[in-house]
DNA sequence: TTATAATATGAATACATATTCATATATTAA
DNA sequence: TTAATATATGAATATGTATTCATATTATAA
């Protein structure tokens, strides 16, 4: 009765290869990490959440959620950079909104999560 | 012609109120992010990819992402704490699964996000 | 042009956390 | 009981990053 070197072997191979195949390549990892990343941190999600209302100045978000004006523009530049959110320039102030329907959806689908099963964490 | 403060001055209630509507109450806040925290590291993200083919022991998953049993297991734990993953035990195994629906929706659409729309970051 | 408003940004600090290493716990077998 | 397997965990280091502060850029008004 030679024994093997672990009990999992026999099934190794076969159960590392399935789970492969689900596995994202490099590039869209890194992607939906930096976006789920991007959208981790509460004084994001407050501008993010500001912005389903429509677009909106950097003075009004920060009025909204209640940061620095430098503090709200690093982080509109992180979202930005990230693809969550796109601008355009209005006279002098910078209208933000959110990049497409996909971003508002995740967005509202992690909310309506927060809002179910209490009790989890 | 008194000058106001700042131009913006005018809006402020009015934009600052409608958007505070949407907002989240502390608790939701916390938990929407916490999930979106957890899921935003591509050591954790592996794990949650090789669990959408279901439910998975400890030695099988660290196959699958390439880590350490240690790693994993720190890894394991930060899902569970945040209500992403649950586990149970099977004889020496722990085999550890989603949580629910809500997760594998969250996990898949972010996935879709990033095989779209390339070129954005 | 000068002044003011709106936003962006570089640098520094402070804080959170992922990984590693060693070890502990728990289950099963001999 | 002892040994082996499977997983968990505490501590330490290393890395990432959010915020603040000061300053720069850009646009409009006087």
């Amino acid at each position: 009765m030679t024994k093997e070197i672990c009990m999992h072997a026999a099934e190794h191979s076969a159960a590392a290869e399935k789970a492969k195949q689900k596995m994202l390549d490099k590039e869209s990892m890194e992607k939906v990490c930096n976006l789920f990343r991007v959208l981790s941190e509460p004084s994001r999600m407050r501008i993010v959440l500001t912005l389903l209302q429509g677009e909106t100045c950097v003075y009004h978000i920060a009025e909204s959620v209640g940061g620095t004006q430098s503090a709200v523009s690093h982080q509109l530049r992180v979202l930005k950079d990230n693809g969550v959110v796109v601008s355009r320039r209005d006279g002098q102030s910078h209208l933000y909104s959110l990049a497409d329907e996909h971003i508002v959806r995740i967005i509202e689908m992690g909310a309506a999560h927060s809002a179910c099963e209490r009790g989890s964490v």
